[in-house]
DNA sequence: ATGCCTTTCCCAGAAAGA
């Protein structure tokens, strides 16, 4: 079965390129992340027809996720125990979902941004990452194949980034997001990263301006992190290049997970 | 890249993204 993450930016604005993926790449699961609709307004009837069932968490400008499947939805899980909110507890924001799909349980995240190391959103960033390490450490433990996939927006080595020197002083890079990171891979989540396509590393993400994806100028920060369950049955993991490209693309390209697994 | 694009709110420009 094949499983695959992308941040869309806005499910609305990236319907038709959203169509014509899932029936070029045919992914059994796909998590979804900033699709910016509100709860119950994602446009489940145009991915129907191509056999996928929808499980959504939104709450409508920002933010939001969804886990499309076509093996079957259960036990859907909208938030997670502990989750922080910003800028306090009252505003608990729509960044996360936990769905079995058939023979696998998946958790789809959109980490905080963080803005930069100087900002609140920066500490919630990093809250946000503990209490996801807390909340995914009893699935990733089960003989159940568990991914935690989507956007972190963590480049977890300096060797993610197409140039270190351009981050000094931001987010996504520093020593506590990038331990933030580990700790939650301590729980026995191993990172997929992806096979080389074009240039040095496996990017996911290249800023819309000045011609950043074909100048080479991206970061890895969309990542699967698998249980051994998972992890033992992967047989490819390839980035999507194809749908950054073209018209209206979203600056993120899909993660995409090849698993020796029954669909 | 100190947001040079894009999307949302909704019709003007601010907020947010990474």
């Amino acid at each position: 079965m094949r499983i695959a993450t992308w941040n869309v930016n806005s499910v609305t604005a990236r319907l038709p390129r959203l169509v014509e993926w899932l029936g070029r790449a045919g992914p059994d699961v796909v998590c979804l992340q900033e699709t910016k609709v509100g709860a119950g307004e994602f446009p489940a009837g145009a991915v129907a027809p191509l056999g996928y069932a929808v499980a959504e968490h939104g709450e409508g400008r920002w933010n939001g996720v969804a886990v499309l499947s076509r093996v079957g939805l259960a036990d859907v899980s909208r938030g997670m125990p502990g989750e922080p909110g910003f800028p306090d507890a009252r505003t608990v924001e729509a960044r996360t979902l936990a769905v079995t799909c058939g023979p696998v349980r998946v958790r789809c995240v959109y980490v905080p941004n963080g803005r930069s190391p100087g900002d609140p959103h920066y500490q919630y960033k990093l809250r946000w990452l503990a209490a996801l390490a807390d909340a995914v450490a009893a699935e990733a433990a089960a003989s159940l194949p568990f991914a935690v996939m989507g956007d972190f927006n963590v480049a977890p080595a300096d060797a993610d980034v197409w140039d270190p020197a351009a981050f000094e002083g931001a987010t996504h890079v520093t020593p506590a997001e990038r331990a933030a990171l580990r700790r939650l891979q301590k729980a026995g989540l191993r990172d997929l990263v992806p096979r080389i396509a074009k240039g040095p590393r496996p990017f996911t993400y290249w800023d819309y301006r000045a011609g950043a994806f074909h100048k080479g100028m991206g970061m890895r920060i969309d990542l699967v992190l698998a249980n051994a369950a998972l992890a033992a049955a992967v047989t490819d993991a390839f980035v999507d290049r194809e749908a950054r490209k073209g018209t209206a693309p979203s600056d993120h390209a899909p993660v995409v997970v090849d698993l020796a697994l029954p669909s």
